[in-house]
RNA sequence: CGGGGCGUAGCGCAGUCCGGUUAGCGCACCUGCUUUGGGAGCAGGGGGUCGUGGGUUCGAAUCCCGUCGCCCCGACCA
């Protein structure tokens, strides 16, 4: 088997072709039959379970609970929240009917026309309306908020261009829906499941990313506020990696969903929601990878450690798997996600591209030489730098040794991401730059005309607001000359 | 919906302009032997209504007309 991830260089024109051909050859995912939708194989679904394990924890720490509602929506609670359906409505799958019936001109079935739904049902591109049709049932006092669910589940958008994990028409994602009390409640809410989400792609999929506010235009359809991480790929290029929504009063009022408070006065509860999807398999895939394959952060990796004996014959196979299946038990008793591959039907030389291909962090080697000096080879994917160790007590040295590398990994995505954000004030100078890659931060006037503007000149968007850069001194905005506003980030993206 | 391109083995393609052996190549697959410390080598083997319908012709993957499907670029987007 070929690998011709080589022959394409990350930073070209081909970086794309580079990530799909990574995506498939990884065996993470495929382009499915149906339309604009892809098939998740077993190890990139096993990538998935980590991400939703490790999120789930972190929600559940914050006092969410998990919900399922149903995946068909009336189409009538679409239109409930004008905003809303603006947003979405050019992306919905519509359910019409309910039988089909064996063709009468001949081969095959066909839509029955006399099994036409009285009211179309949508195929949920989001939930907050039919959850929120149902929390006017659940919501009727204060003392029954806050109310913090979360659901895991599919959407489908049907998206006109599409790509493995970045837009598919139909994605796996959580989804969570929050009512509260107060207007200050929920938009505290809506930033802490921000921070939840940085924090998570920071210390888990080693992702650093820049918080902030999206502007108006960039907002979710429904949305008072929506904040964002945005994480940079290796072509320079923006990820929105995760949102969370502070929705004011909007469902509430759009469904009716009143609470008698304190005061013993009727009051629409105000909302937030949050989520990320399998596009965060994207980000993971285009932050780290390299021409190699995959790079797992080991806080993530599904296989933390493999472990690969080279041997001839059966009795040698006999003493290695007793020695290395020890090992794998001492490792798995510390916690460590081990596979230990003495397959017979595939040979050295593939396994161990084939691991690297996948990402696996740490590999370990033992063959007869190693045995005869009571030695292993430890090899870590970052670096690719490969050790001969002591094989007695080595499990010690392999706990270290992940630790260490979910640092590198993270400092090294966090060095070109802080390389590659600049201060800009001229626009000229933008327009040259832009192209290249990079996160830009420039004075905005916070008109929506500025922003059309650069565009339509120049491919990039208004990123976010960005948290933790200064505010002050902004001086006037790029592109009109008119008083900024605040600083933004402006960058090309997926 | 506008602009380009492509349908030939599981995948990727050549052959089409200029019709003419049994439709070919790479990868993958199967069998055997030798291998196994970086994606093995050799030998043999299986697999095709050339998208589809019609037409021209002694003869069509190739020419003509129709039709279906897919991909890429744009508007949309987590």
């Amino acid at each position: 088997m070929a690998i011709e991830l080589k022959n394409l260089t990350k930073r070209s024109e081909d970086y794309s072709k580079w990530y799909n051909e990574l995506v498939v050859k990884a065996d993470l995912a495929e382009q499915a039959d149906v339309r604009g939708c892809m098939v998740i194989k077993p190890y990139g679904y096993a990538i998935w379970e980590r991400i939703q394990q490790s999120l789930d924890a972190r929600f559940k720490e914050t006092g969410v609970q998990n919900v399922y509602f149903p995946m068909l929506i009336p189409k009538s609670f679409l239109s409930k929240e004008a905003e809303h359906v603006e947003g979405f409505a050019k992306e919905c799958a519509v359910v019409t009917h309910y039988r089909l019936k064996a063709n009468p001109d001949g081969d095959g079935v066909v839509v029955d026309p006399s099994a036409r739904l009285e009211e179309e049902l949508i195929i949920r591109p989001t939930s907050e309306t039919t959850i929120w049709n149902t929390y006017r049932k659940w919501i009727h006092s204060w003392r029954d908020l806050p109310l913090c669910c979360n659901q895991w589940c599919n959407v489908m958008r049907w998206e006109m261009r599409t790509r493995l994990f970045l837009r598919t028409s139909e994605f796996l994602w959580q989804e969570g829906h929050t009512a509260h009390a107060t207007r200050e409640e929920a938009e505290a809410r809506a930033r802490q499941m921000l921070d939840v989400y940085a924090d998570f792609a920071r210390d888990v999929l080693a992702i650093p990313v820049i918080r902030g506010v999206k502007s108006a235009t960039e907002r979710f359809a429904g949305a008072l506020d929506t904040y964002t991480i945005e994480a940079m790929m290796q072509d320079g290029k923006a990820l929105q990696s995760g949102t969370s929504h502070f929705l004011g009063q909007n469902f509430g009022r759009a469904f009716n969903v009143q609470f008698i408070n304190k005061d013993n006065q009727p009051e629409y509860a105000w909302a937030t929601s949050w989520g990320v999807s399998t596009r965060l398999m994207g980000a993971l895939i285009m932050t780290h990878s390299d021409d190699n394959g995959l790079v797992l952060p080991p806080h993530l990796a599904p296989i933390q450690v493999v472990i690969v004996p080279i041997y001839k014959g059966d009795s040698e196979l006999a003493e290695f798997n007793e020695k290395l299946g020890g090992l794998a038990e001492r490792l798995r008793a510390k916690g460590i996600r081990v596979k230990y591959d003495n397959a017979d039907n595939k040979r050295p030389g593939f396994k161990f591209a084939d691991y690297e291909l996948k990402g696996v962090p740490v590999r370990i080697v033992m063959g007869g030489r190693d045995l005869k000096n009571g030695t292993v080879e430890l090899m870590r994917r970052d670096t690719l730098e490969k050790e001969t160790m002591p094989f007695e007590g080595i499990e010690n040295y392999i706990a270290e040794l992940l630790e260490t590398i979910q640092t590198n990994i993270y400092t090294k995505a966090k060095t070109y991401l802080d390389e590659h954000i600049y201060e800009c004030n001229d626009y000229a100078e933008f327009k040259e730059r832009v192209k290249d890659g990079g996160f830009f931060l420039c004075p905005w006037d916070g008109t929506e005309e500025t922003e059309a503007q650069i565009k339509a000149e120049t491919q990039a968007t208004i990123r976010c607001v960005p948290y933790g850069y200064s505010q002050e001194n902004l001086g006037v905005d790029m592109v009109s000359g008119k008083p900024a506003t605040c600083r933004v980030v402006v960058a090309r993206s997926y």
